[in-house]
DNA sequence: CGGAAACTTGATCGAATTCAAATAAGGTGG
DNA sequence: CCACCTTATTTGAATTCGATCAAGTTTCCG
């Protein structure tokens, strides 16, 4: 079964067997937990909701049978495993080469596109829907709860972002691209 | 143009701005560099030869083509698929949670049963061919070339592997997996 | 033999973790 | 609406893992 976010956020989890975590995703409205992966389903990994979500499923032989009868469904498969290839070798490479503050400007610009490209974030304002906890945070980008908090407080101290009641606006997109380094 | 490797070692690698450099995937004879994903290349991704290579291009449109007629194909390409995304999965998670050593016992063991599964290593002697330099290792754990310099001193230093001339033996196979945790 | 890579080793530094409290924000039952 | 409890977040101090710096030493090859 392989599911499909409709409403909400979710987020594709690895947990270690010392109770430590990883996400490998946030997953958005559209958004197919785990693209092709799903199909031979990964050990300790799993999908666990961020705010209250709303999905479907699907059975992977319907999938499958409908992706060589269908060109065109084929066509946006394949663009689905490409995008997600990409942020993952994105996240990689940010695991292994950035810094913390890098890290987390980088999370947010990313979700930031994301959300646009579903005309789920303000353009003009900069605002954005931010159901995220300090530990989500961290486990995205590898890093402890305290210097999530740490860093965020500074991003908030230097006016780059305001964040609360669940939402985040980033006030000098220009600084934070800058920390981000692309 | 999407190449196969034949013969050789070869690394997919990201390579940043400021000239640090990150493996996404270490490439052994058989493998498609990045699967699907050279459909829509990457930008700043490449592929680098570690040993002499032999390889083979496909044409994207070509493969396309064939995905969509040969249904045996097609499950092929959707393994390969699977195999390398658990593997991104996997590497996320060590570069977000585990140490150095834990690291690059994993890569150790990883490329030893990879190598197993294509009868490139001796299951008896735990002996396996090794090209890779320090470098390589660092740029695939993360870690700077001073630090696994010292984790594999200490592996040796140990009794756990022993490497020497392009080439690897896991002395204490018990060992190195309880550092890689499973 | 000489020069360049590759590797090792020790010393020092720094980013991020862990530890430990304190404070703030939510949510619940009374 | 308030007291109470739990879950988040903040802050500071101490610690640690791994990076960086700086020489050595080895290995490889022409």
């Amino acid at each position: 079964m392989v599911p499909l976010i409709c409403e909400g956020w979710a987020a594709s989890v690895y947990i270690l067997s010392d109770g430590s975590r990883q996400i490998l995703s946030i997953l958005l409205p559209g958004d197919l937990a785990s693209t092709a992966l799903l199909f031979g389903a990964q050990a300790g990994c799993s999908v666990e909701a961020i705010t209250d979500v709303r999905y479907r499923t699907f059975a992977q032989a319907d999938l499958k049978a409908r992706l060589l009868n269908d060109a065109d469904c084929f066509a946006r498969f394949l663009r689905a495993c490409i995008d997600e290839t990409a942020r993952a070798d994105q996240l990689i490479t940010d695991l292994g080469r950035r810094t913390a503050a890098e890290r987390i400007a980088r999370l947010i610009l990313n979700l930031q596109s994301r959300l646009m490209q579903r005309g789920m974030a303000q353009p003009e304002t900069m605002e954005m829907e931010f159901p995220l906890r300090h530990h989500h945070i961290a486990d995205a980008t590898g890093l402890s709860l305290v210097h999530v908090s740490k860093v965020l407080s500074e991003f908030r101290r230097s006016g780059i972002v305001k964040i609360g009641d669940r939402s985040l606006t980033i006030l000098e997109p220009e600084a934070l691209q800058r920390i981000a380094l692309m």
